[in-house]
DNA sequence: TAATGTAGTTGATAATGTCAACTATAGTCT
DNA sequence: AGACTATAGTTGACATTATCAACTACATTA
């Protein structure tokens, strides 16, 4: 029963994540759904930023990342410009105002992180997400 | 960068393990989904069986779980019977059917979960459910 | 230039999750 | 016993996340 034990705890805890950071991100009265941020984050790091890159990382259809951005521009917290090196595709950016946000959810982040890591050191969390990318790449080949 | 990192990485993890399971499940064409699977293999190991012990197992919505359930009752996979200690409630049970697809789908669980341990070493595995406990605990409370 | 591939959109639909209101039974308190 | 509160489960409504197929427009390759 070893590895029944062991999905359950993974889905347990990503379960309980989830939910945080979904009312986390509620308490901003955002009217956006976790996706959107993870979005948000994505298009703020990776500079410049497509569709694509976004359905690459996440590992998502490109028709929910159509969805997720056309909400984001919605509500003016990203802009699509023109891609210069292709016409069928644009570059994605923040405005000011999803900047802003930005800082607010890196905050909630660290707090649900700290809450999360209570009673860890850094050896187990750096041993952890070893274990965690390997995994993930082990079921994605 | 550390705390998005480790998230990623973790959600990452959970998306792809839900995919194969996904994958997987639907090679057996039971016509059920991922979450009807957990709710059974937690009808198989603990008896007996509620629909609360479900919901509290999943941390998930009553309603959720009766419409699970709703779907494996009309799929002969599980009955209700009285529960002769609450009127209120029913004790689920497998029915033969299901106990048969059981063995596929433990079999299905032993090659994901090999599959996705590879490279890892039983003090690896052991160390990292510890965590994944832990956090979900830390999450929780 | 014809064929093939890629970026992104749209429609349809499945799967998952949540909230609120409700019924029926259980337990508690006096 | 009767009143009050709590719990098991159901139902309706809806939001979120996810996938597939078909399509347009542009890019790349032969």
């Amino acid at each position: 029963m070893q590895e029944r034990k062991s999905l359950d705890s993974l889905f347990q805890l990503v379960h309980a994540l989830k939910r945080q950071l979904h009312n986390r991100i509620e308490q901003l009265n955002l009217d956006i759904a976790p996706m959107h941020v993870r979005v948000l984050k994505i298009i703020n790091k990776k500079v410049p930023c497509t569709a694509i890159d976004i359905a690459n990382f996440l590992n998502r259809d490109k028709a929910q990342v159509t969805r997720l951005l056309n909400t984001l521009i919605a509500q003016e917290l990203i802009v699509k410009e023109p891609n210069p090196e292709d016409k069928r595709s644009q570059c994605l950016r923040l405005t000011e105002k999803s900047q802003m946000i930005m800082g607010e959810i890196s905050k909630i982040d660290k707090q649900i992180y700290a809450q999360m890591t209570q009673g860890l050191n850094e050896q187990d969390l750096e041993h952890f997400e070893v274990v965690a990318e390997l995994m993930a790449k082990n079921l994605s080949t």
